[in-house]
DNA sequence: GTCTATAGAAGGATAGAC
DNA sequence: GTCTATCCTTCTATAGAC
């Protein structure tokens, strides 16, 4: 492989990742990513053969760059609280430079429930869930970590995915959207430890009445 | 307008709203529509002229029936925390019934910004902002409603949208998934109430340093 | 109001010249 | 490796018979 197809083929290859992440497989055409890439349409079978199979390389990539946030982003040293003030100062930060990303991820996953397994691997779920269990200052029932967990990811994920509706919700009452982003960075944390902060055991009893 | 007219063209319309909803617009075919309501593709078009028509309808129809869920839903005579677990019950039973629905409103609206405007009057946010805001036990700054309320949509919403991925992971750590949300319309709101009674006011000052 | 048949356009993919 | 030209299928939309 000469330097020249390495040039084209990646040329290809960020013109579908661009086109693919902003229109979903169905609705991209490849004529569009000929365009963005400033060559022919007939190169583009040259180098990837199909749509589907330039749509999985895309997939691919744009997965693992999702999910590469995840793992290992918790340093050993820290307190839960510090890890979670950490992940999502980095995380939300991530997300606004790839405000597309999620939605792409959600729709196409749920077009086609068989990519769940390209991406299943991407993410060490184990390893994250026992950084979040033990604390010395907060004490965590090993039940409430998913759950924990889930609802970190939800009120970093929501905002970025909902963001044209909140944004016209949020004007409705005199709030600006990156400035609610803003403010989210601060306030999320904070109101997840002081939820754990107040009573985890409670929280716990009453999930498992 | 005959009786049979009206049979039809709602036959037409439940199809179109079932197709639709499960593969949204662009992956949409209009003779897979034709066939879900027995009739002939033609038929399509007589009652309703063209495919972006059709859909705009059915949009205007599923927006309504996700919204409604959120006008008037608090009694006057509730407190906070009643309004916060009425919520998350209601809420997530309804999602659970219409699990495709948010990421359809949210796939639709990232593609053409312009269906903002179909939906954004349907929900009164000003008068669901004002039942949060005001409570005998639970003082909430009114900076920070929109925060609250940003929060426990996203806590309803995020699992349901996310279901294919999350289901995946929660199975690595030995959860079921059905399970985890029975659990979650108890732990959402426990965790929210538990935030809020600890210290509303501190969430207020760090947020606004 | 409902059907069959088909027009007309668009998109994915390939053949073949250079 | 890259291009032009074209095939073939699919899809929306319409014409016209009943």
């Amino acid at each position: 492989m000469t330097k020249e197809d390495k040039q084209t083929e990646q040329k290809i290859f960020d013109a579908a990742t661009e086109i693919f992440e902003e229109k979903g497989l169905d609705a991209a055409r490849m004529q569009d990513i000929a365009d963005r890439a400033g060559i022919n349409k007939a190169l583009l079978h040259y180098y990837f053969r199909s749509k589907e199979k330039l749509f999985t390389a895309v997939f691919d990539a744009l997965a693992e760059r999702m999910f590469m946030k995840f793992a290992g982003i918790f340093e050993e040293e820290m307190s839960v609280e510090e890890k979670i003030r950490y992940f999502f100062r980095k995380h939300m930060d991530f997300l606004q430079k790839n405000p597309r990303l999620p939605l792409f991820i959600l729709t196409e996953v749920n077009r086609n429930p068989k990519l769940v397994d390209r991406l299943i691997g991407k993410v060490n779920i184990i390893q994250i869930k026992s950084k979040l269990s033990k604390d010395k200052d907060i004490d965590i029932p090993e039940e409430l970590v998913p759950h924990l967990m889930v609802t970190i990811v939800s009120m970093s994920f929501f905002p970025i995915i909902a963001k044209p509706l909140l944004k016209a919700l949020l004007q409705k009452t005199g709030v600006d959207y990156n400035h609610f982003i803003k403010e989210r960075i601060q306030f999320a944390p904070d109101f997840v430890i002081s939820a754990l902060k107040n009573n985890s055991s409670e929280l716990k009893t009453q999930n498992n009445e």
